[in-house]
RNA sequence: GGCCAGGUGGCAGAGUGGCGAUGCAGCGGACUGCAAAUCCGUGGACGCCGGUUCAAUUCCGGCCCUGGCCUCCA
């Protein structure tokens, strides 16, 4: 049975889908102006393996959108003279290869807010109709009055919100707590023609539209970071409930923001580390492993010492898969059927942890004790490395081939392998000469170019160091 | 000020009403060139004050501290 932290009630409850055959899972996705940055990814990462968790059960339907309508992206696109859906599409191509590189697998839908206005206005209207929303300056506003549980996701009620006062208060706002549903669009902005004149969506409005047209009126799980229960998910359900009558999630889920120095990383703080960056000096697979290595609904800090903590676990778990791979060959042992990878099947203390909330730290304790029983021979070496790597998969990491893991190059003007090949044999018969000072020059240099010199009885082998 | 999450060993981070995960670092050992890397083993913890209980880090109450949200935000 899988379990999942509920917001809306703020316990644990065990996850029953609305249909077994068609479960349904919404994820907000970013909005593109600019480069993602690794508190994007935590989303994108945990609900996937969340994902990969929900199809060894159920036929999920998973969708997450891509905002490319937005005030910050006509910003953008204005600063750096160019259009604005240049803009657009420059940043969702490199969304798709930092999600790639970290090894996300692709949404079943990623829905483009541009391409679901129809839907977004034909909800506006029904609003409208029901007396949820009014018109005002040729804008549409939500009238938070008119829907009685508006605040159950947050906790709030409208009296504190009032209280808070620090929300700016249009002129042509009934409520201060009012929020656009449609606004405006001037000539040079991107707009739709629509009943209250060219204009554009308010983002809460969006993914309200795309979650109905392609997951229905009320989907199983809602996803996204802790900072979007309010407003945004708070107003999403509202347009929704009181849209089309029904609820709009059954389980809401919310990851907790990565920190970097104490407070939140946020583009506002300029506290970021992107995607891409990290990315030129990090594989995406240790990066991931980063993300996962607190339990979702966490803050996590990222730190150095987090990124080599996370490089140094891989480097442990490949060179297991790497001793299974050549003892089974030199054994001769011949795989068995069903003995890869992708028909194998994790074990189920990793399963367990997964289905207990998204426990990732304790299913990456399963996998270390997987790990120590194969290396200390426990355990069959194929079967025990396709089982490792089935429960890998389930959270995204271990499918890399181990010989390549350690040799391959990551970035920048790294030694080839030939040159590597040379300096060990250099050093070799330095070494053969008793000459160690000499020997240990070279594995310093080298170690400072980022490969490790293993000697072992067989000679000296080499992999990339970790940073 | 309001609302919501947390406070576990040197660090990161699970979990549990009584048998103290896991990773990194440290320490000991194996191997080795009394090297590096690797492997094996190992000490160490539950913010403070009360309460419930035979027994609390784990349940309850209060306090202190940290972070998030209340404006765009993953």
């Amino acid at each position: 049975m899988i379990s999942l932290h509920n917001t809306l009630g703020g316990e644990r409850q065990p996850f029953v889908p609305g249909d077994a055959d068609r479960v349904t899972m919404y994820v907000c996705g970013p909005t593109v102006y600019g480069p993602a940055h690794i508190g994007n990814a935590r989303p994108a990462v945990v609900f996937d393996v969340l994902a990969r968790l929900l199809r060894r059960r159920y036929r999920l339907v998973y969708a997450s959108n891509i905002t490319d309508v937005d005030d910050k992206i006509n910003q953008a696109a204005a600063e750096q003279g160019v259009p604005i859906a240049a803009v657009a599409q420059r940043w969702i191509r490199t969304w798709r290869e930092d999600m790639a590189g970290l090894g996300v697998l692709a949404p079943d839908r990623q829905p483009l807010a541009t391409e679901h206005v129809p839907q977004m206005i034909s909800l506006v209207k029904s609003l409208l109709k029901s007396g949820h929303a009014y018109e005002a300056e040729g804008h549409v506003l939500f009238r938070v009055g008119a829907y009685a549980a508006y605040g159950e996701l947050s906790g709030r009620n409208r009296d504190e919100q009032i209280a808070g006062a620090r929300v700016e208060v249009a002129p042509y706002k009934e409520d201060p707590a009012d929020f656009v549903l449609w606004k405006p669009s001037s000539d040079e902005l991107p707009g739709w023609e629509s009943p209250w004149g060219r204009g554009r969506p308010g983002w809460h409005l969006e993914c309200s539209a795309m979650a109905r047209e392609h997951l229905g009126d009320t989907i199983d799980i809602h996803g996204g970071g802790r900072d979007l229960i309010f407003p945004h998910h708070e107003n999403e359900i509202a347009q929704s409930r009181c849209g089309h009558g029904a609820p709009l999630a059954r389980y809401w889920m919310h990851n907790g923001m990565i920190r970097m120095g104490k407070s939140k990383m946020a583009k506002s703080r300029g506290n970021i580390l992107t995607i891409r960056e990290l990315r030129g000096k990090i594989p995406g697979e240790v990066l991931r492993l980063a993300l996962l290595s607190a339990r979702y609904r966490d803050p996590l800090e990222w730190t150095d010492e987090l990124v080599a903590t996370s490089r140094q676990r891989l480097d442990r778990l490949y060179r297991v898969l790497l001793d299974c791979a050549e003892d089974s060959r030199e054994g001769g042992t011949p795989s068995p059927p069903g003995g890869s990878a992708r028909t194998a099947e994790p074990s189920p203390e990793l399963v367990r942890a997964l289905e207990d909330d998204l426990n990732t730290p304790a299913a990456l304790s399963v996998l270390a004790g997987e790990a120590r029983k194969l290396r200390a021979g426990a355990v069959e070496p194929v079967a025990g490395a396709a089982a490792l790597k089935a429960g890998g998969f389930l959270m995204g990491i271990l499918q890399a081939d181990p010989v390549q893991w350690f040799t391959a190059v990551e970035s920048g003007p790294e030694l080839t392998a030939e040159e590597i090949a040379a300096r060990i044999g250099e050093r070799a018969r330095q070494r053969d000469v008793g000459d160690y000072a000499a020997a240990d020059r070279i594995r310093d240099e080298l170690a400072g170019r980022g490969v490790i010199l293993e000697d072992g009885p067989q000679g000296t082998t080499w992999r990339r160091a970790a940073l």
